[in-house]
DNA sequence: GTGGTCTAGACCACA
DNA sequence: GTGGTCTAGACCACG
């Protein structure tokens, strides 16, 4: 799986790190149970600094998509064992749709056009996964 | 129009001001052509700097929402004069929501689910505006 | 002679004000000898301040376009009296050039293009005085 | 690269930083890739406030001058890279120049002279270039 | 009185 | 160590 950042955008790059990992997870290039790579290893491969790795790793971990072994190092976690749909869960996936939806209406994108972008990403994302 | 603002937050309080103003937009409670508040007044108001509601009040501005009218102040700007549906803007859109949809695929939040929460949001927002 | 200003833009009014009262010495509309409104009056009519035309005259004064008459009143000075191409005014074009210049080089705007745009600029304003 | 100042100027010190800054993109002392200074240590060898400095970055790398990069901190953008002549920029440059011309014509500055001016500037600017 | 500019000092997130 | 954010206090230009 090919991690790609941008180190121009103002998204900090181990929150990049993490979208990229968990659209992995999404689309299946990572199964459940596949190992990722060390925290030394990805850094240097994809040239960033190990603390950096390290706290993509850490929070991912605490959001329960991946798990350390002993053995296996980091093992990405089966989808079906994450908790779905917690009202925790919920209420922070609304916290962070309002205001794009806010401005949404503001210039005047439809309830369903914003719809049809879901859609498209929807099916972009698990796109890989019929591969 | 209230403000609210969580202090205890990570998002920036600048960013919190500009959804708030942004969605009082949306939702009418601002009004085409009417003025926001002095800068001074209020960061007195809401108890925090100035140069808070400076920063906030600056990019929205940069982003069209509002215009520095020399007479009147601060201003709000119609909605229709926003240029509406940019492809700069919705490739930002896509951008946005990219992450939100590859996180809800791994907790099985299904495409429906999160149409219906935006169709909420949208008529949870525009509701002040019915009045 | 209509003068338009720009409330929203980030030119002062005052300023907005001379650079119209020098376009107008420019291109005819404002004759030598002619009489310029009062303060208050012109105040009046173009809706803003009296102490914002006051400072837009005192300066034009300053620079040598009107006189003050104890009995006309501001009155448009010929602009064969201006003393013309001091080194002083040479060195102020300049200094407001050189930026303008430096960014034109960084996008690619030639020379050539600046000088037509000039042309141009000539042309426009001194087309009414052909009216 | 040296910069500048002048403290006593009514141009406010950001933009000074500002004009220096793309001047030195312009004649290449600032080459494509290059990083400048940080806020910091920038702002300590000229002797004014980090945030002065700070501002003339923001807006820098709001026109497409400079980007922050995560790693290598703020950068010079090629020249190429930025969106040349685009309309909106000739406009602007045109708002700027019709005052300066307006003024010419007054004081009986020929086309030709400030055609002979700009040419100047260019090599001007441009001398550094060469070596 | 308002916004714009500048300074100063502080904390935190990031790498 | 770097940029990002926030606060505080001050002066000036503008209207």
């Amino acid at each position: 799986m090919i991690i790609e950042l941008d180190l121009q955008s103002d998204i900090p790059i181990y929150t990049q790190l993490m979208d990229q990992i968990i659209e992995g997870i999404a689309n299946g290039a990572l199964q459940p149970g596949e190992s990722l790579p060390s925290v030394r290893s990805l850094a240097a491969d994809i040239g960033i600094n190990l603390h950096t790795v390290n706290k993509a790793y850490t929070l991912l971990k605490q959001e329960g998509f991946i798990q350390v072994h002993r053995k296996k190092g980091v093992v990405v976690v089966d989808k079906n064992a994450l908790p779905s749909t917690t009202e925790d869960y919920l209420s922070r996936v609304r916290k962070q749709l309002r205001p794009i939806a806010a401005e949404a209406i503001c210039r005047g994108l439809s309830e369903e056009q914003l719809n049809e972008m879901i859609k498209q990403l929807y099916s972009d994302i698990q796109q890989k996964d019929r591969e």
